[in-house]
RNA sequence: GGCCCCAUCGUCUAUCGGUUAGGACAUCGGCUUUUCAUGCCGGUAAGCGGAGUUCGACUCUCCGUGGGGUCACCA
């Protein structure tokens, strides 16, 4: 029990969640499962200028749409709730007070300006500002008005161990008195995570490498609190399309959201995701969520950045449909193209399957390919006429076609195909099953003839091939 | 600027001292297809530079270069 893995994913409640903060989920929820261990939900708003309205729902609908399930939540509660910052305020007193004691921490005598006068001085001698150097000579008592800091007791440099990273280092220029508890009562980032990650026995911290820098004042509040550090996993950070910039939401990074309203497949992004940081080392790359969280490792995670690459997000979502049951793809498309009838839909299915990517591309009736299905279509009669053959061979071979499919079967593509083929290898392919082709669908790209008979059934295909012969006459 | 991290085809990556540096996406060409799409076959394309260690370096070390992160009462 004590040796079983826990991990947790923390994000703050200010907004949609984009494909860095899920990945970073996405680990943190593999390695548990890997382990059989235990994944937790907490909620970090301990901003509250910055907290968004309905975060928290949104950031639990992401998750679950991906299939990324917590063991312990705000939702759902466990051993430790509650799991909202906000509501462990008590928490952070308690170990502010024992650092208090301890003689480690100190209420920040100087005002917002002030520090902000020393800052921009430190900036002005281009060096790192810190703020120890100002650290007042006597502690005064805290009574909650103002910033409590931590007093970092040793300032030295410190080397660590990341499971990813392997050993690290930092100059005593990382270390510095940070604020615990802001004068708002809450906690920062830096003291409340180590607390919680403490107290609901985390194991292994996954989060992107904007952490590191922050790694020794960590390390120190650990040592000064008597607690041992969890596993640090640093991941690699996502890149943006464009250029090398980390994607983050100003630069672009869609609400994960965006993906499931275009109608992306989950498991194709939780495998696109997994694999932008992290490969098992086959060449192997379509992967169910199963076969990730069992091959799932932490030394296979990469140190280096990747970029975010939607044409092959596409291609992997492509082939998870293929992955899908016909009946599932079927009930998907239905959803989808809820106009079309069930018979067409049908017979239809294998080469809508065949040619989408997502099922959003069978959202928009307009621009469908597959939209001459559901209503006759216009029907140019010049584009009709092969430019080889005239109109009085087109309108020939579209009669006898429609003699052809007159006591045809057509229970099958084959059957049509089967029927129809003789003819028009004997007359010319292209003179005969262009303007059919042309004939029932009205667009130059569209789904092959045999196809389109076999799917608009004996009676339709017949009073369209007769509408176009009507037409040519006149 | 200080501190820290990173570095293989355009992109995602394999390689854990000895390989014709492999695969995938994208791209290009061919075949199949009446067109489009699919499918199949094939091509172009990479170890940032310089020292060192070694019989041998993409792989180990150092320097440089480039990119990134951080230096908040944000996480």
């Amino acid at each position: 029990m004590s040796s079983q893995i826990v991990t947790r994913f923390a994000p703050s409640p200010t907004g949609f969640m984009h494909v860095g903060g899920v990945r970073t989920a996405l680990y943190a929820w593999a390695w548990a499962r890997k382990n059989n261990g235990k994944f937790i939900l907490r909620i970090e708003d301990t901003d509250k200028a910055r907290e968004v309205e309905g975060s928290i729902e949104h950031i639990m609908e992401s998750l679950k749409w991906l299939g990324i399930t917590w063991d312990e939540g705000p939702d759902i509660g466990g051993i430790n709730a509650p799991y909202i910052q906000s509501q462990r305020l008590e928490s952070y007193k308690k170990y502010a007070n024992i650092l208090i004691k301890k003689g480690l921490a100190y209420p920040d005598p100087y005002s917002e300006e002030e520090v902000t006068t020393f800052r921009k001085k430190a900036e002005e001698e281009k060096r790192a500002f810190l703020y120890r150097e100002y650290r007042p000579k006597v502690f005064d008592e805290w009574d909650g008005t103002k910033p409590l800091r931590f007093k970092v007791p040793n300032i030295k440099e410190y080397t660590w161990s990341d499971a990813v990273r392997g050993e690290m280092s930092a100059g005593v220029e990382a270390l510095d008195d940070f604020i615990l508890i802001k004068s708002d009562g809450y906690p920062t980032y830096n003291f409340a995570h180590i607390i919680d990650d403490y107290e609901m026995g985390v194991t292994h911290v996954m989060r992107a490498d904007e952490f590191i820098a922050s790694t020794p004042k960590f390390l120190s509040l650990y040592e000064a609190l008597d607690f041992v550090p969890p596993v640090l996993v640093t991941l690699p950070p996502i890149l943006g399309e464009e250029g090398n910039k980390k994607l983050g939401k100003r630069d672009g990074a869609k609400d994960i959201l965006e993906y499931k309203e275009e109608g992306y497949l989950p498991e194709a992004m939780l495998n696109f995701l997994a694999f932008l940081g992290w490969n098992p080392g086959g060449e192997k790359e379509i992967m169910t969520p199963k076969e990730i969280t069992e091959s799932f490792s932490l030394e296979k995670i990469h140190k280096a950045g990747a970029m975010f690459d939607e044409k092959k997000l596409l291609w992997m979502n492509k082939e998870h449909i293929r992955l899908q049951s016909s009946d599932t793809q079927l009930q998907t498309v239905k959803s989808y193209m809820k106009d079309y009838s069930d018979d067409i839909l049908n017979k239809l299915l294998p080469t809508i399957i065949d040619r989408i990517s997502t099922y959003g591309e069978l959202s928009s009736i307009e621009t469908s390919e597959f939209r001459f299905f559901l209503n006759r279509p216009k029907v140019d009669i010049e584009k009709v006429i092969c430019k080889d053959t005239g109109k009085d061979e087109a309108k020939k071979h579209l009669e006898a076609v429609k003699e052809i499919l007159k006591d045809a079967d057509f229970s099958s593509v084959d059957a049509i195909k089967k029927l129809i083929m003789p003819y028009a290898e004997e007359h010319g392919k292209g003179n005969v099953l262009w303007p059919l082709r042309m004939s029932l669908s009205g667009q130059e790209k569209s789904v092959d003839p045999f196809t389109i008979c076999y799917a608009l059934g004996k009676d339709e295909t017949i009073a369209r091939i007769d509408t176009v012969c009507n037409k040519i006459d006149s």
